[in-house]
RNA sequence: GCCCCUGUAGCUUAACGGAUAGAGCAACUCUCUUCUAAAGAGUAGGUUGUGGGUUCGAUUCCCGCCAGGGGCGCCA
């Protein structure tokens, strides 16, 4: 189904260009005000100033005259009149329009049939879409910055697939590089082993402290590699000689030499094991992980053989890419150790992505501080090929930030991911004793995903347990609660065996008769607005503007369900149908989210 | 020093250049014999950091200033 939108905004178009023989392309918008319409077009005054109507007609003396004469024309439309109900012209000169019951009810029965496919468009055309998220680095902590990177990075995919696009998740994750190796050192610390001996990383696997984290669950295995890379950070830092031991480590790292590839590879696999069962309780799966282990042989190659054609150089032993010349900055691709650095592994990994998923776009879902640095590497990837021109995009949004003082994993100070959906569910139990356990999995997840979708993708969050994971007001609680509201009366409807059959003639005759009360109507018309707000979710990867949508609409449902009863009314018919079309968008909305609807809570 | 981002009610925040700046927490009043009160109704709370400019119209765009955050060659 077309959004109505899109076919008012093409007749307006046309009537503007018959009335006046401009080519313009309006555009309808919502007036935050109901009072004020469904939608609502400035197209007039656009028209008065912009194209300077009143020097060259002078039939149109005021901008109201103008509009009154754009809605003269609109009413020959048949299907204006058939969806509209009325069109105001309002000063300054505003077009309103309404959206005639008929339509709204013809509607509330299509999405009652349509269920799960009302929302979705083909808008995107099978572009192919990369995108890549999440991004933990092995042998650090999962922190709640990484969980609002993956929340966000699903919630994205799923409203870019809701419009028609072919997308493939992939996820790059650091597995070598210093950070590495300072969580090596470290657990040499932490283990209390001798580094002067040759073979020390294949002492510490044998080591008792090691042993017994080996039998850990994955949770503590990785807690544990957490705190072996701070205190590897911390002597990085503070001590001398252990920085230099750590970048000689480093080095072997990159040279897979023997004497630790073993202890590297157990190591890395407790992260990744542990990666995977968070990934699984948020509802992600990656087609595909890369990691910087396997591109930066290949980046290095690359960066080496665009020396000689100028596109890198030499400086101060180092390969750097000299983006000055783009107005940008310098950055060095190849250490003068001979290490490939972040830089140098991107041109690795895109070449190696585009050979395995062609894709139209690839969209970085990575943080703010790293905008200056995508800049300079998506400039040097065009500069080798241009197939990745205006292809590779930096996704950015804003930090997850501590109420009291900054999150570092390199100082130790971290909220780690799987202790926010735990303390959420730890919660819920507490306070909703009854509730069996799958439901309430599914709300603390829904609290915490709510809770980092609800704000704007570049904002940041001030995190606070209390203020941020919400149960009630603006929350995911509170949209699962109006959902199970709506499957609680669909479920009392059937035992009272009255159900609502889309097809019935009859039934559909019976619901324009009705007289509708002030909670309906604007029910029905908030239905309409979920198939717009999905593109433009989708169009401006912001899923807050979905959760704004849904928090709205679970209100006038509320509301309406608190004033009127359903089930034990004249209007019985009307009110079940649009109960059911409610819960439908409420649940066809909450899966764009990530977040699952429970049909009880 | 240079570059980028942010500043809205006590707190957390929303608002394609639109109409009376909209919510949620917290505070204070009310509403459960009812299809789930995890809810609903109401009261109070704002010079949108600040000073200019553009515009019929500015939280939104432009310039200055103030405050905070991030980045700027061997980390990722």
């Amino acid at each position: 189904m077309e959004s109505v939108k899109q076919q008012i905004e093409l007749i307006l178009q046309k009537a503007i260009k018959d009335l006046t023989g401009l080519e313009i392309v309006p555009k309808l918008s919502h007036p935050s005000n109901q009072r004020h319409g469904d939608y609502s077009t400035n197209v007039a005054m656009i028209l008065f100033k912009d194209k300077g109507l009143r020097i060259k007609d002078k039939k149109y003396a005021t901008i109201l005259k103008l509009a009154e004469a754009i809605v003269e024309k609109l009413n020959n439309s048949s299907l204006i009149i058939n969806h509209c109900s009325q069109i105001e012209v309002w000063p300054p000169g505003f077009i309103n329009f309404w959206l005639s019951r008929n339509y709204l009810i013809t509607l509330m029965i299509y999405i009652i049939r349509v269920k799960e496919e009302y929302g979705k468009s083909e808008r995107l055309g099978n572009k192919k879409i990369l995108v890549e998220f999440a991004h933990p680095n092995t042998h650090k902590e999962f922190h709640i910055g990484h969980l609002r990177n993956i929340i966000l990075g699903e919630s994205i995919c799923r409203l870019l697939e809701a419009n028609g696009a072919n997308v493939n998740r992939v996820n790059y994750q650091g597995d070598v590089g210093l950070h590495v190796a300072k969580a090596l050192f470290g657990l040499l610390r932490l283990c209390h082993a001798d580094q002067t001996q040759p073979d020390w990383a294949s002492q510490i696997l044998k080591n008792k402290i090691l042993k017994r984290v080996q039998d850990d669950n994955s949770y503590q295995k990785a807690k544990f590699l957490g705190k072996a890379y701070t205190s590897g950070s911390k002597s990085y830092e503070e001590e001398k000689s252990a920085k230099a031991k750590i970048i000689v480590l480093n080095k072997k790292i990159y040279s897979k030499d023997p004497s630790i590839l073993p202890l590297w590879g157990k190591t890395r696999q407790w992260s990744l094991d542990y990666f995977d069962s968070i990934y699984k309780r948020v509802g992600t799966q990656f087609k595909r992980l890369y990691f910087e282990s396997e591109v930066y042989e290949a980046g290095k190659k690359i960066v080496l053989s665009h020396v000689d054609d100028g596109i890198f150089e030499k400086s101060d032993n180092a390969i750097i890419f000299d983006g000055e010349k783009f107005g940008l900055h310098k950055r060095v691709f190849i250490t003068k150790e001979g290490n490939t650095t972040y830089e140098g592994k991107e041109m690795g990994l895109g070449h190696l992505q585009y050979k395995e998923f062609p894709f139209d776009e690839v969209l970085h879902i990575v943080g703010p501080e790293q905008a200056g640095y995508f800049r300079v590497v998506f400039k040097a990837l065009d500069q080798i090929d241009a197939v990745f021109k205006n292809k590779e995009k930096h996704l950015s949004y804003g930090f997850v930030q501590l109420k009291q003082g900054k999150m570092s994993s390199r100082m130790g100070n971290v909220v780690s991911g799987e202790w926010l959906l735990d303390e959420a569910k730890l919660r819920i139990r507490k306070e909703f004793k009854k509730m069996d356990e799958e439901t309430s999995e599914k709300v603390a997840v829904g609290s915490v995903k709510y809770s980092m979708l609800k704000f704007a993708r570049e904002s940041n969050i001030q995190f606070s347990f209390e203020d941020s994971i919400s149960l009630e007001g603006n929350s995911g609680p509170y949209l699962q609660y109006a959902y199970a509201r709506t499957q609680s009366v669909v479920r009392k409807s059937e035992i009272l065996n009255s159900k609502f059959e889309t097809n019935s003639n009859d039934q559909n005759t019976k619901l324009k008769n009705y007289k509708f009360e002030p909670e309906e109507v604007l029910l029905l018309r908030s239905l309409n607005r979920f198939q717009e707000v999905v593109m433009e979710s989708a169009e401006t990867f912001a899923p807050n503007l979905l959760c704004n949508y849904l928090f709205d609409l679970s209100q006038k449902f509320n509301l309406f369900y608190q004033k009127h009863k359903i089930l034990e009314s004249e209007n019985r018919e009307l009110r079940l149908a649009l109960t059911m079309a409610v819960g439908q968008v409420i649940k066809n909305g909450l899966y764009l989210l990530g977040i699952s609807a429970s049909e009880r809570m």
